[in-house]
DNA sequence: TTGAAAGCGCTAACAT
DNA sequence: ATGTTAGCGCTTTCAA
């Protein structure tokens, strides 16, 4: 049987109190006593049971991630780049993934919450009625990345996606290029989706240049990107450049040109966004926006940690409420080239 | 503060055992005291603490996942498969990432211990003496994934490397091939990395082809790929095919190829190992040998709840015991052509 | 400086 | 069918 702080009491002639207070160093205790209680627990192999300090002390040192999909990257990284502080922090990751099913979200926060977690990270492409009353009852901090949400104790960690969409059409812009479509995300992403799509026609807009036509909506995944870039060529007004709304329909995109013997980027500039890993490998190598995932999950879980630490000191965190908007970056590779005017 | 079974209780005027029996439907209870509690829980939110319940029952519902690498999707895709199944069980997982280092993952193991973890999934690319005894005085059931370990208790789930890459090898052979050179994997890869090479130093010495001089070893990243394509252009024995250790030294190896102008496959047969995302959406798009991460971790966690409640239920698992070997499959894409002989 | 005892929130034996 | 009570393994008053 697992042996217990009693067990290591009884062997060390002392009281569990005693025992708990050399484990925590909570209080002074005599040098003989606490090496005797240390030897007894060096040969023991003792370790304190987790649930029962959470239970008794009220703190788990576990935090709650909740995901939409843990097999994409664009997540999965931003879970590593939470994940590495946690552990460093004596934190443990708690993760689920919901296949962007709120009912699953709302579901699993409850779970967390149950299971003692310290504070939550929440990632969802979409909130509602359900999803925010859950997130007002629940009475530990939390954090947003990516989404947006009304509560004023949510801080949010995000890009300017408008911005950066605004910035990469203005690049093709600068190009020359008059024609430029977009491949953007489904209507259904609230955030990233629509964003993106805004900063993209603002800076048409601006150019005089908006073409409904030339826009086309699709899932963002490599075979709506080749799809949509069929949509495009076989449309009455051929691009010069397409913006797609992340890097893999970008791929899709630019393998669907090269298979209609379209060069790139000769006849075709095309751009992402995300600055995935294959952006960087693909021949001809992409231009796209890099964002920092890594470091967004590293902020969400620095601010998440104060928060929970600050509480518990009793401290007020009043400065960590707010957004928190992290630099996205221009990366010109070899998809994209200046036109003649 | 939080609701607890003593207020349902106190509310609903009956003992907390009632409640508790109610809550799990442990005990018959009259319907007219049902029905009250159930009311009162249904007004205060009320839902049990599962610390609490986790203590008292030695049962957390929560199963421990021990990964080298989170953004890596080679990785984070078995854990996917592991996640929806744990979902859909009613079990939570908690996952630590080890950056390969073999410190992290035994200091955390134990810490999944601490927690009360019921079981543990386990990836790792290596296992020292100080590793194997902490798994040997785990006294919950293990699994390990990819690697192997001479416990008798714990399963291994596995693709056969020896015989895939054999047999990527052997269709390279069979495609005319003479010169077959390979970007392995590092000598401290134990297991995927050496086994690899296994069969496909085995496939080219059956063959008489086998030529040392052909062989690079190299971390599994595009940039030493990229490299070890380059020593192999520099060489003396130019090869007319190679294959690599996992897909993204492959892309490695084929941009460099492209960027010194030869062309893949005419006169260059590139095949990779792993069929990630990226080799369909290349171009060319990369052959490779294919393996199931999702149901890797499938079959883990599958296996490993089974042993948790066959262990719970007092049954004996013998027959779970022992490696399961997953089905590889060759991929034929465009980047690999026959040649005249 | 130490120990005894209460309590964290739950379940389960035991008693009725 | 229900309530009482004793744990689960720990921390922390409270007394000594």
């Amino acid at each position: 049987m697992k042996v217990t702080i009693n067990e290591i009491a009884k062997q060390a002639g002392v009281s569990k109190a005693t025992v708990s207070r050399v484990l925590n160093d909570s209080k002074p205790v005599k040098d003989i006593l606490r090496k005797r209680v240390l030897k007894v627990i060096e040969e023991t192999n003792f370790r304190p049971n987790a649930l029962a300090r959470g239970l008794s002390l009220k703190k788990t040192s576990v935090i709650g991630v909740i995901i939409p999909d843990l097999s994409n990257p664009v997540f999965s990284r931003i879970i590593a780049g939470i994940e590495s502080y946690t552990r460093a922090h004596d934190y443990s990751l708690m993760i689920t993934a919901t296949d962007f099913d709120i009912d699953v979200e709302i579901n699993h926060i409850k779970i967390f919450r149950d299971k003692g977690v310290e504070g939550l990270i929440l990632l969802t492409d979409h909130v509602n009625k359900a999803l925010y009353e859950t997130l007002e009852n629940f009475d530990k901090p939390i954090i947003m990345i990516g989404s947006d949400c009304d509560l004023e104790k949510i801080p949010i960690i995000k890009i300017d996606n408008i911005k950066a969409a605004y910035e990469a059409t203005q690049y093709l812009i600068n190009l020359n290029h008059k024609r430029i479509a977009m491949i953007r995300g489904p209507l259904t992403d609230r955030f990233s989706g629509n964003l993106r799509f805004e900063g993209y026609k603002k800076a048409l807009i601006e150019n005089n240049l908006y073409d409904e036509i030339l826009v086309k909506e699709g899932k963002y995944s490599f075979e709506h990107g080749y799809q949509m870039m069929t949509h495009l060529l076989a449309g009455s007004k051929m691009p010069t450049a397409v913006f797609c709304a992340n890097d893999v329909m970008a791929v899709g995109a630019l393998k669907c040109a090269l298979d209609n013997e379209i060069s790139v980027p000769e006849e075709l500039s095309i751009m992402g966004f995300d600055d995935v890993a294959i952006a960087k490998m693909y021949n001809p190598s992409l231009s796209s926006v890099h964002q920092p995932f890594e470091a967004k999950g590293e902020r969400a879980i620095v601010k998440l940690i104060r928060m929970i630490e600050d509480e518990e000191n009793g401290v007020n965190s009043n400065d960590l409420f707010g957004d928190e908007v992290l630099e996205h970056q221009l990366v010109i590779r070899q998809s994209t080239k200046r036109i003649k005017s």
